[in-house]
DNA sequence: TCTGGGGTCCTTTCGCTG
DNA sequence: TCTGCAGCGAAAGGACCC
């Protein structure tokens, strides 16, 4: 085994090449696909995610931001900007369809591709530099891949680590401003080196975990660039806003970042959660709402082969105050059932009399999941349903688990089983 | 203006245990 | 037996991101 160290002469051709990290941003992702299957949208004020009772923005055309449009504004404010804007529902499956294919060019270029969102990725391309040329030469190709073959607009930051790539994203891209759309550079790359001249003049509020609590506490101190930050006593900025904190803005702000970038990136939580088009006051029909989620959450678990040991309620009343409520169980829970008995016990100091405007189930810790079988001490008589229930359950459980998780006894299928039969075949015993 | 839904990460508080 | 303390994990809440 050998290792590079004191007196190991190191040649050029040793020495490691600064990382290149490339960070890929969809233009208008959401509001571009749909104008992908339906033509007659491009050019037009479009907006995404805006027409619910409640909603807000999620996407919005560069012709709608020219009204001052944003994404997170209320849907009704963004209506009154701009009158004539064309509100769609989301469509999240499609979407995820189109994603999937946008990643897959990503992946022409470098294995090391992790995503951010629907819409966003990190590509390390460090190493494909010896194959399709400089970064900057890999970042318009990039483009041109996704334009081609999906027929996408995306813009690309260049830089060093992942959090500047980020940054350089930004003067990447398209601008709305009222007279004109201004397309943008498309790349923007922040040479080695150059980090700290990029960085410094930026306003606090374009670093990453700074958001307007976080940009009130640093105005109020004096701070308001990346530099100003930079140069702060640590004692300062951690009475500001806390120890974690501070360490973070001072690493950023003096370029220190080096998270890699990691393709396979397990999620730590799976959640679904609903705001009601009118407050809920029946506990009946919270219950119900509570039901269909943990549904959701829990196929999704089963889904991934996981399982959760921790279940946590949320609730948000109608004067916007949230409460949240968890437990950690014993044996994890992946089916609907398992899921709603323990948020039944959560529901207990809920005031649903209150008005309930928003409700969510969540599930993290996972671990795998355990196969539901209950072994008789003797068999009993078992009904032909209750048979094909529980070989269909034998053959699931085998699929995913092998044949050890298999003994010897009878399942009890009374209470169903997480699998259940399949639809789609015809099983005869 | 009036605030979605999917997440991650961090801090604080509290109860248990040795 | 009681008290104080430290360490730990769970729970709760908050801030932030897209």
């Amino acid at each position: 085994m050998s290792a590079i160290g004191a007196g190991t002469p190191v040649t050029p051709h040793d020495r490691p090449q600064p990382r290149r990290i490339l960070h890929v941003d969809m233009n208008a992702f959401f509001v571009a696909c749909e104008q992908l299957r339906r033509p007659e949208l491009v050019g037009k004020a479009v907006v995404v995610g805006g027409s619910a009772k409640r909603g807000v923005v999620a996407a919005a055309s560069y012709e709608a931001r020219q009204f001052g449009v944003r994404s997170a504004m209320a849907s009704a404010h963004a209506s009154r900007l701009c009158p004539h804007a064309i509100f769609l529902d989301g469509d999240h499956e499609y979407y995820g369809e189109i994603s999937a294919r946008v990643f897959d060019v990503f992946r022409q270029f470098t294995p090391l591709v992790e995503g951010l969102s629907l819409d966003e990725a990190f590509l390390d391309v460090t190493g494909a530099q010896r194959i399709f040329g400089d970064a900057r030469t890999i970042a318009r190709a990039v483009r041109e891949a996704v334009h081609s073959q999906i027929g996408l607009a995306c813009s690309v930051g260049i830089a060093t680590s992942k959090f500047i790539a980020k940054l350089a994203t930004e003067f990447a891209k398209p601008r709305a401003a009222r007279q004109r759309i201004d397309p943008g550079p498309g790349v923007f790359e922040v040479v080695p080196g150059g980090e700290i001249e990029f960085l410094h003049p930026l306003d606090v509020g374009m670093l990453w975990g700074v958001g307007p609590v976080t940009l009130e506490k640093l105005h109020g101190i004096g701070l308001n660039t990346v530099g100003d930050i930079a140069n702060c006593q640590m004692r300062i900025l951690e009475l500001a806003v806390g120890e974690g904190h501070a360490r973070h803005l001072f690493d950023l702000s003096n370029a220190i970042d080096d998270r890699e970038v990691q393709p396979e990136r397990e999620a730590k939580s799976i959640g679904s959660e609903e705001t009601f088009g009118d407050d809920v006051v029946d506990r009946r029909e919270l219950r119900k709402h509570l039901l269909r989620m943990s549904d959701n959450v829990a196929r999704r678990c089963r889904d991934a082969g996981i399982a959760a040991f921790t279940v946590t309620l949320k609730i948000r009343y109608g004067d916007f105050s949230n409460i949240t409520r968890s437990h950690t169980v014993e044996t994890p829970v992946d089916t609907s059932q398992s899921v709603i008995a323990v948020i039944d016990e959560l529901l207990g100091d809920v005031d649903v009399q209150a008005g309930i405007r928003l409700a969510g189930v969540s599930l993290r810790n996972f671990g795998a999941p355990e196969p539901q079988l209950t072994l008789f001490d003797e068999p009993k008589q078992r009904s032909e349903e209750e048979w094909r229930v529980a070989s269909h359950a034998i053959d699931r459980i085998r699929e995913k688990f092998g044949d050890d998780a298999i003994g010897t006894g009878v399942i009890d299928v009374a209470g169903g089983t997480p699998w259940g039969p399949r639809r789609d075949e015809q099983h005869e015993r």
